[in-house]
RNA sequence: GGGGGCGUAGCUCAGUUGGUUAGAGUGACGGCCUGUCACGCCGUAGGUCGCGGGUUCGAGCCCCGUCGCUCCCGCCA
């Protein structure tokens, strides 16, 4: 007989009875009645209830088990009795009889029980990671990404693309987040930087000619975390095409996410391809956010030109860049105090207030009440109506404020109306593309010219009429379009993705007008200009999050629940002790000096 | 770098207006119990109330500072 086992823990059943078996896992629970004890013994494939009574020379053996020690369980496979018969178990019509027993690890007293769905703190549960992935719901987790991740691979290379490794020490790029960065040896006073994505190394595949490449790449920033956003790490869906447009690309991608989603989602419906496309200048009015979540029925209207209209005499918002008029449907049922405390976290965010309006029946016609209502005309109010497809029942919430903080004012009080309200779908999942995203943006603080998002995206403009462009022509300039887009889905920014700027003179061109020298650009990028001098196809790709798809998919808000061992949010390691010190040897070989800040006083 | 919340037994938490010896559940240890599957019952041990200072006759509770964790803003091409 096998030393350890010869079954798992899940998987004896009715049909296995009268057979021996040898079982071995942790002591997930135990229950002694003194003339009876039972084990339930579990391992990764699930929990057997395992039983021995007092006469058996294994019972004083047995009841020493605690929970979490390691044991080999030995004896006859037995059918429960039909009132013993435990139906939440797939094992549990069958139990274990103990008759041999082998104790192989003990555990000291948990610091955190493994047995039990209670929520345990971040600290703990970092420190003891080993412990809390033992747990069904995160174990369950780190599975689930296992499988999401395969059926990736299998979905990519199916699609006829190639997985690639690209390096992990690289070089630093001057462009976007921090980097970490790796002391050279050999190179005293030089670095390696961990890349922040492949970006780089991906086009170069592409000029190399291998035409469609995908990695499930690890990804360094040295940025803070957020409850979505690993500090330090990550992984995301690589992926880089030739000679294609930003359809092809959208084909490509669509009946992997699609595909994966439906075969991870249960009975969660997934949009279907194709995803909608949404223009950015759209998604902002309408959405307020360049990251829609479409679960959301609720759609933003513009509203400015009414509360600039004669008739319309609120003086607050009269001469407000904008005004944007958030529906809240069926929201008239709510208290005086609902609509107060919607004002009172819209002053939280930084805003003056939420105006508003309630459209209500009075002898058969639509009318406006709530403290605004007296100072719009019934030709105004009639003109909301429509613009926000009320009726009677339903309010209108105002942000009034310059153009880009009353979208995102007004984006942040849809989300809180559709939660509130509950008007927000639950158990589906929303998927669309965001489009045209503007190439640059003007940087107020500087009074300059920058990149709005990835400046390696192709400008979607006649080539010679933007290799002449007048860098004083600011409104042509900022009205340039990228072939840039991102992947939404129920509200979270999946990957962005571009059509790359393969060629030289456009690159110069595009870093010019965004204040870079022609030597600066040609030095910072010199490999991949280079490249492009030798012929690079058109290109183009994205790079979807993993650790994002599995939070949906998992149906959790926070990335530590998907990751197998993650960092903390000051980007530590509990449980690992990293950072840590190193001895003063390695700094003399890697040429380093360690000046520790200033205390503050 | 900034803002909010939290910090009490191994673990999860309660602790009223500042007032006697800081409690419960769970876990640990010991005892009883032959059908449980969150087994049940009895008992025992277990505390630098994050740390430092202050106010007070008296501080887990109030004040100041500090440390840690977490959520958010900045940041994340």
């Amino acid at each position: 007989m096998h030393p350890y086992r010869t079954k798992n823990c899940g998987e004896l059943r009715r049909s296995n009875v009268r057979e021996r078996a040898r079982l071995s896992g942790w002591v997930h629970r135990a229950r002694d009645h003194g003339g009876l004890l039972f084990i339930d013994l579990r391992d990764h494939y699930g929990l057997t209830q395992c039983v021995v009574e007092p006469d058996s020379p294994a019972f004083a053996l047995a009841s020493e088990a605690r929970s979490e020690w390691v044991l080999t369980l030995t004896g006859p496979v037995v059918a429960r009795s039909t009132d013993t018969v435990n139906p939440d178990l797939p094992t549990g019509e069958v139990e274990l009889r103990i008759e041999e027993v082998a104790i192989q690890s003990r555990a000291e007293e948990l610091p955190l029980p493994v047995f039990g769905d209670l929520d345990y703190p971040e600290e703990t549960r970092l420190r003891y990671r080993f412990l809390d992935l033992r747990r069904e719901r995160l174990h369950h987790n780190i599975v689930l990404r296992s499988q999401v991740v395969q059926s990736i691979r299998r979905r990519m290379t199916g699609a006829g693309f190639m997985e690639f490794q690209t390096p992990i020490l690289t070089a630093s790029s001057p462009e976007g987040a921090r980097d970490f960065l790796v002391p050279s040896r050999l190179h005293p006073g030089k670095f390696y930087a961990l890349p922040q994505a492949p970006q780089q190394f991906k086009q170069l595949i592409m000029v190399a000619g291998f035409d469609r490449y995908f990695q499930i790449a690890p990804c360094f920033r040295d940025e803070d975390g957020r409850a979505d956003r690993s500090p330090g790490e990550f992984y995301q869906l690589d992926v880089e095409m030739s000679f294609v447009t930003q359809d092809d690309v959208f084909a490509a991608m669509e009946p992997v996410l699609h595909g994966v989603f439906e075969e991870f989602a249960g009975n969660r419906p997934v949009s279907r391809p194709p995803f909608p496309r949404i223009p950015y200048a759209e998604s902002m009015l309408l959405y307020g956010s360049d990251k829609p979540d479409l679960r959301n029925p609720v759609m933003i209207a513009d509203a400015t030109q009414v509360f600039n209209r004669e008739d319309v005499t609120f003086k607050a918002f009269k001469g407000k860049e904008t005004v944007r008029a958030i529906p809240a449907p069926g929201a008239a049922a709510q208290p005086r105090s609902w609509f107060d405390r919607m004002n009172e976290w819209a002053r939280g965010e930084g805003a003056a207030g939420l105006g508003y309006i309630v459209f209500e029946e009075e002898n058969g016609r639509t009318v406006g009440k709530g403290p605004i209502a007296k100072f719009l005309s019934d030709d105004a109010l009639s003109r909301l109506a429509v613009l926000t497809a009320s009726k009677p029942g339903d309010a209108v919430f105002f942000a009034a404020d310059k153009i880009g903080r009353a979208a995102v004012l007004a984006g942040q009080a849809r989300l809180k109306i559709g939660s509130e309200l509950s008007l927000t779908r639950k158990d589906c999942f929303e998927f669309c593309w965001i489009v045209d995203f503007p190439m640059y943006e003007w940087n107020e603080d500087e009074k300059r010219i920058d990149f709005s998002h990835n400046p390696f995206s192709m400008p979607n403009f006649d080539r010679d009429k933007f290799l002449a462009l007048d860098l004083q022509d600011r409104d042509t300039i900022l009205g340039i379009k990228a072939f840039q887009y991102d992947i939404v889905c129920n509200g979270v920014e999946l990957s962005s993705g571009a059509i790359r700027n393969h060629r030289p003179d456009v690159m110069l061109k595009a870093f010019e007008i965004a204040g870079y020298s022609r030597d600066e650009t040609e030095q910072r990028f010199s490999g991949m200009l280079n490249a492009f001098r030798y012929g690079a196809p058109p290109h183009g790709g994205t790079a979807p999050g993993i650790d994002r798809i599995v939070m949906l998919l998992a149906d959790v808000p926070n990335i530590r629940e998907v990751t197998m061992f993650p960092m903390n949010q000051q980007a530590q390691d509990l449980m690992m002790g990293a950072p840590s010190e190193v001895n003063p040897r390695q700094l003399r070989e890697l040429h380093l000096r360690i000046v520790q800040p200033e205390k503050k006083s």
